[in-house]
RNA sequence: CGGGGCGUAGCUCAGCCUGGUAGAGCGCCUGCUUUGGGAGCAGGAAGUCGUCGGUUCGAAUCCGGCCGCCCCGACCA
């Protein structure tokens, strides 16, 4: 076996590079021209159009409806909730005029396209929709006849980040948004946990990645949530991804917009708010969660092919037979299904020599590469290879009976990531129950380009704002949540016992570690 | 938005210090040879040297502005 590897850098030696490279060598996107932005290509939009689906069933099963908002919010939509406003003000894009002016420069005589007719009220390229869907739930809502009142929106936003990170962090991103509003605080706290719960399965039963559910602390919270609740992914520089909030928003947003209703005894309230999304970055997660230093490895829940199919064709007299057995046995793999929907099964026909097609094929992580050649034909046999498994790694199989297998052998695959994602994040979370323990945990590991980054710490925590934000700046970590239960994690304590920093004794735990 | 690095062929980069208007490897195209594996040989196509301006007889090369990318930080549901 050969000990190059098809992405360069490896993790080990430059992970953030390595990302980079898993992206293009994947063939997922590219930067664009536009600022921030990025191009999404057909593998990385098929992974996007695969969580899209899943996860919008979930969301029409748990009885939410899909609606469209516009892009452009008035700015004064965006004043009324100050500190919502306050929160999102310097990363927005701002429309300030509705067409164009051809003029002519003066001394090249060139042609110039320049703004005019400038806007009375600007206008801000969402970067969440809260306000402009808030006022359409005003004027939806009468009665508590009408509540709950569940919409989602796919949508895209605009964020004008200041360091852009393909799929992790990009300046127009992709997303869904969920906006509910409610009767009761009970009901509307019921609703965010539900999301937050369904996010935490979707991320384990789909992308094969293990989550932390937990709360953010007021310091992390979404500008004018009373509670936000977060999944918290690590990946495999150690780092947390935040990978999907879902927030309760009191009646902050209802004063702000005067979303109020008729109640059950003739008075008139204001409702509870929710709203919770998740976005493209999930993509992102999961290259970081799953990749090796061939590429990425997909979860054959999202892969947009779950099966590639590898004619080895060395004779042109044996080709078409060859193409054909290919064919047939796509056909066959088709009609079989995994979870519920058709195996999707991809003969990759391309006149390219067989090493360059089976490397493309492990770069771009799909989950099982099946290899036909003449001799096979005859035997009935085929040679599988399976992505969580070296690339060199193969094993010859009777046709029949991988027909029956493949759904299971997908499975394995997905339980073999999910397994391997989970025992990584548990050998790297430590219990921490002291200052001194606190402070060399961040203190002594390296701050190498390499996935060497620090671990999680898992403390007993009751300390106040500013001791957190002070702890924070101190190491460049944050409070990634609040477990709503403690993470697995050899010699951690349970029960009533003293806050690591202030002594206070406490039951709530916090998990701190460095995030994108 | 602060600090650092970078922008030359599709990709990775050399050339820049010591100005004289472009090179390599990979990839791509063609042909031959190979063929259970990211092949070999030969030939070929491909670049307004990020952009605008300045210095100069002459700028990829020197100087300045701007744009973009990467890393670190600040910021960031």
């Amino acid at each position: 076996m050969s000990a190059k590897t098809a992405i360069s850098p490896t993790r080990a030696a430059d992970f953030p590079e390595w990302y980079q490279q898993v992206v293009r060598a994947a063939d997922l996107a590219e930067n664009s021209e536009t600022r921030g932005c990025m191009v999404i290509k057909p593998w990385g939009y098929g992974i996007w159009e695969l969580i899209q689906r899943q996860l919008d069933a979930r969301f029409k099963a748990t009885g939410h409806r899909n609606a469209y908002f516009p892009l452009l919010i008035p700015l004064s939509f965006l004043e009324k909730e100050a500190e919502h406003a306050e929160g999102f003000a310097t990363e927005c894009a701002v429309v300030t005029h509705h067409r164009l002016e051809m003029v002519r420069d003066g001394q090249t005589g060139k042609p110039k396209m320049v703004p005019t007719g400038e806007l009375a009220e600007p206008y801000v390229i969402r970067p969440t929709s809260e306000m402009i869907i808030g006022a359409a739930f005003a004027r939806w809502i009468e009665s508590y006849r009408d509540l709950p009142l569940l919409i989602n929106q796919w949508a895209n936003v605009m964020r004008w980040e200041m360091r852009p990170r393909l799929f992790l962090r990009t300046s127009e991103f992709l997303w869904q948004e969920g906006h509910t509003a409610h009767e009761t605080r009970d009901e509307a706290l019921a609703e965010a946990r539900m999301i937050h719960r369904l996010y935490a399965d979707f991320l384990r039963d789909h992308l094969a990645i293990p989550v932390i559910p937990g709360e953010k602390t007021e310091a992390e919270r979404f500008p004018g949530a009373e509670i936000t609740l977060t999944i918290e992914a690590m990946v495999q520089d150690r780092k947390a991804i935040q990978a999907g909030t879902s927030h309760y928003l009191g009646q902050n947003f209802a004063k702000a917009q005067d979303i109020t209703f008729a109640g059950r005894d003739g008075t008139i309230e204001f409702a509870h708010t929710t709203s919770w999304g998740v976005s493209t970055r999930l993509i992102g997660t999961l290259i970081m969660a799953h990749g090796d230093d061939d590429g990425l490895v997909l979860p054959p829940p999202v892969a947009p092919w779950q099966i590639i199919i590898l004619p080895i064709t060395p004779k042109p007299d044996t080709r078409d037979a060859v193409l054909d057995s290919c064919r047939a046995l796509a056909e066959t793999l088709r009609r079989e299904s995994f979870r519920g929907e058709p195996l999707r099964v991809h003969v990759d026909e391309r006149e390219l020599g067989g090493g360059d097609k089976k490397w493309d094929w492990i770069r771009k992580g799909a989950p099982i590469r099946i290899e036909i050649g003449p001799r096979d034909i005859g035997s009935r046999k085929i040679c599988l290879q399976r992505r969580d498994q070296p690339p060199d790694a193969k094993e010859f199989a009777v046709k029949d009976e991988f027909i029956r297998r493949a759904a299971d052998i997908l499975d394995e695959i997905h339980g073999t990531l999910l397994a391997r994602a989970t025992a990584f994040r548990d050998a790297n979370i430590r219990w921490c129950d002291s200052p001194d323990a606190f402070h060399a945990h961040w203190d002594t590991q390296p701050d190498a380009a390499g996935a060497e980054g620090p671990g999680w710490l898992l403390t007993p925590w009751a300390g106040s704002r500013d001791q957190e934000e002070e702890l924070s700046r101190r190491h460049r970590i944050s409070i990634r949540c609040l477990p709503v239960e403690p993470p697995a994690c050899p010699a951690a304590a349970t029960g009533e016992i003293p806050c690591f920093l202030t002594g206070t004794p406490t039951t709530r735990r916090a998990i701190w570690g460095r995030s994108y």
